[in-house]
DNA sequence: CTGAAAGCGCTAACAC
DNA sequence: GTGTTAGCGCTTTCAG
């Protein structure tokens, strides 16, 4: 790999006006040099040394990208249609940018700190962060940053978080329910907190609205991994006959879910009626395909970056909340009930 | 972020010194000075500039991963499940091993070469690659490279490759087929080169052993993008009775094509059996489950990081062939057809 | 229009 | 045990 000093040397130059044409920044260099520069260029097939790059110009173009999730065992977080979904559109559009995508998968917010302090990142887009781990990054990172899907309570935001109506989300599908006829629901997810939470309220809401109110018992708590989620479902099929329907706080549980019943004879929607959250492969696959509240993934990671690129670009702190909306997709798994 | 020099002159020491204790070099200092720079390393939460270190030592401990694809649209990668799984086994194996990894997603061989080179990356972990950019890559980068499921023809390989015995995993299918009475089978696939291609000899085999032989015209050739995809099965459904079966190339595609028989009315595997490839979410979760061949894109992704770290180690190029075992897996999408 | 030179933060050979 | 020093390849200010 040839460097711009050798260049330098073998045209007769300085580095400085080598580095100058590679940078375009041609007004105050002859044609000739240009030429001569851009020739050997070429020639030699030069490619800049980034690190010392980075290194001189106190930046580096990257962008970190960190999924914190502090209770999670996760063996492989792209194993998420979600997340993966919208890593690689972050990916996509950071390149299309000119920045480059570092993961940083922890559940330490320190690691994550340190990660991209060593890396000397220009920018943080974070999932998922809660309260807590917000305060922390705060405190520790003072560049540009996006969240995505992150619930602050009331702390004031630092930065651009991308939403979602997620409360809305919640309460479409209670509404859809209950004006099917459905009145004990069961709500699965695997936490309680941010996103999630709201969509329980958004659900409770409209159950409450149509005289009924959600017991405790009706909060189904699972676990992600596929055999522990297993062993949840193995309750939740004891249970059935509780319910006429299940609202899930995703598209994969969903699925698990109608798969785990119906391989043990239970119909669906017949017998039971199944909504999920998001939209995704998941829902659109399944047969019978899976009613489900859309969001889009692709565009979250769209956003988040832009917002990221206008925090850069100009340089001055922006605080924002966007939330983006949900919206129904009737498919074919909630029955109407006959009253 | 303070930095070793400005640690070296607080305490009175050189950089050397502060260098040594904070690699563990501590052999050379005494336990005095280990203990007063350890506080200051601790109190100011020195966090090292990687950049300068990747510069003075010229070595990034970067993984560059590339999926290279000339033919392809893919808007996102990511959306595959067997391409994010792998990657994300790969990401969480190579950061055991103390490494980075930095994706390279590109059609265009010397685009991913630049990028690894200006980031002075240690290796290079590539996947699906074809003799010709084999080639390419061969001249242009010297460093510790495996590839994954690349077939090279004929070509000598230099490094590593973690393969799949596609061969046999189609003859299993076909023998699978042909042993259900089935004669009439067609193959689907986005193309027919490398490991499609094996699985499609493979079963040609199978199928001749059988005394039947395939024609050309039951060679089926899709597009990845959904709505494309939709289309070439909008043929496929014309003339689904030449055919009792059909052996796709992988999951995903049989239950695109299993969902799109059903939703017209055709019973699977009542009026048409169907056969996946890979074993993964897609099959798994579809309904009915769809019989296919086994394969582990975590352990492919395991297997290709501890090839790489052991050149990396040895420091001198290994060459070598692995290849993965397949199984087939049986489910409920292939009818035995009476004679 | 072009060049000299300082410095980014760290490593490592060598000297004391 | 500890310090000096010369880079790594590039950017950027300032001077001609």
């Amino acid at each position: 790999m040839i460097t711009i000093k050798e260049m330098a040397d073998m045209l007769g130059l300085s580095t400085t006006t080598v580095s100058n044409v590679i940078h375009g920044k041609t007004g105050q260099v002859s044609e000739a040099t240009v030429e001569r520069v851009r020739r050997v260029l070429k020639e030699y097939d030069y490619v800049p040394n980034i690190n010392a790059r980075n290194l001189a110009s106190n930046q580096s173009n990257i962008i970190g990208v960190a999924i914190l999730n502090s209770r999670m065992n996760y063996v492989n977080y792209l194993k998420d249609a979600f997340i993966s979904e919208l890593l690689g559109s972050i990916e996509r559009e950071l390149k299309e940018q000119g920045y480059y995508l570092m993961m940083c998968f922890s559940s330490d917010t320190r690691e994550l700190i340190q990660r991209v302090s060593a890396w000397n990142a220009d920018g943080l887009i974070l999932f998922g962060i809660m309260a807590e781990e917000y305060q922390e990054i705060q405190k520790q990172f003072k560049k540009p940053q996006v969240y995505i899907d992150s619930y602050l309570g009331n702390l004031h935001l630092h930065g651009v978080n991308i939403g979602l109506d997620d409360r809305r989300g919640g309460y479409m599908a209670g509404r859809y329910l209950v004006e099917r006829g459905h009145r004990r629901i069961g709500f699965i997810a695997d936490n309680f907190k941010g996103g999630d939470y709201e969509r329980y309220c958004g659900f409770a809401e409209a159950m409450s609205e149509a005289g009924t109110t959600v017991k405790d018992s009706d909060f189904i708590e699972v676990e992600p991994d596929e055999r522990a989620l297993a062993a949840c479902y193995e309750k939740v099929y004891l249970r059935r006959h509780e319910f006429t329907a299940f609202f899930c706080a995703s598209d994969y549980y969903a699925l698990c879910l109608m798969n785990f019943l119906m391989d043990r004879g239970v119909k669906v929607p017949e017998e039971i009626s199944i909504m999920g959250f998001d939209d995704n492969i998941y829902s659109r696959m399944a047969r019978p395909a899976i009613t489900t509240i859309h969001q889009d993934a692709t565009q979250k990671g769209i956003l988040a970056v832009r917002h990221l690129m206008r925090q850069l670009d100009s340089s001055e702190a922006v605080s924002d909340q966007v939330v983006l909306p949900v919206e129904l997709v009737e498919r074919d798994t909630v029955r109407q009930l006959e009253s």
